[in-house]
DNA sequence: ATCCCATACCTCTATTATCGATGTATCTAA
DNA sequence: TTAGATACATCGATAATAGAGGTATGGGAT
């Protein structure tokens, strides 16, 4: 199997989707991801902490440090009420783009 | 409605789709993305030329100079045998990491 | 006649995202 | 005691896209 990386554009959309559920620290974040995918979005860390920082940034994230289920010290990410609101926007646009690369696909 | 661009890294894959159906410019590509995609997918030159070119150099188009509808010169594109073979690997991978995006996406 | 718009090509630079490598540290299990 | 999993982060290279700029021609409207 492919090792296959995330398609670009999509993967504060994805982080911000597994947020919903809960706080989580960045690890958890790729381990879900990877699971849930069925091992296909595999998230590198270079691309998971970058994006992490502009999640904060923007204020679709906050932080905070505790300890993680094993015990280790771990940074805790948790949706904001304008992460929320820009999850339901960039799954919306997500979407439509999907649909119209369809539109493409499927046109003979 | 909103500008919206194309999902980085599934240009070239459009793009091999559209010459799927027989020649055609550059310019004809970018009208038909966006009239199939009901105005959704607006390729600007900046990324279409280059997507062109880097499907010549691969070897998945070749193009020869011609005449447009219109009368004007013009440079048509064609798929070669291992352009085929590209877009249907482009495209079993978008479904795969679309189906992926959509698991995460859908679970609670 | 002239001027604008659509058609048609292309390049350049800035921006941005991703990836892989690198580095630190701790805890657990073999 | 040592390897592997957990957990953080940064750095540099790579690549793709967008937007602006530049050339040229043809047709239609003023």
């Amino acid at each position: 199997m492919a090792p296959a990386e995330v398609l670009p554009g999509t993967l504060e959309m994805l982080i911000l989707r597994t947020l919903q559920r809960g706080p989580l620290h960045g690890y958890g974040i790729a381990q879900y991801l990877l699971q849930v995918s069925g091992q296909v979005l595999r998230v590198g860390e270079g691309s998971l902490y970058p994006a992490l920082q502009r999640l904060l940034v923007n204020g679709w994230a906050e932080a905070e440090w505790g300890q993680s289920e094993t015990g280790r010290r771990a940074r805790f990410y948790s949706l904001t009420a304008a992460g929320k609101k820009r999850l339901q926007e960039e799954e919306k646009e997500f979407d439509r783009i999907v649909e119209a690369i369809r539109l493409v696909l499927r046109t003979v």
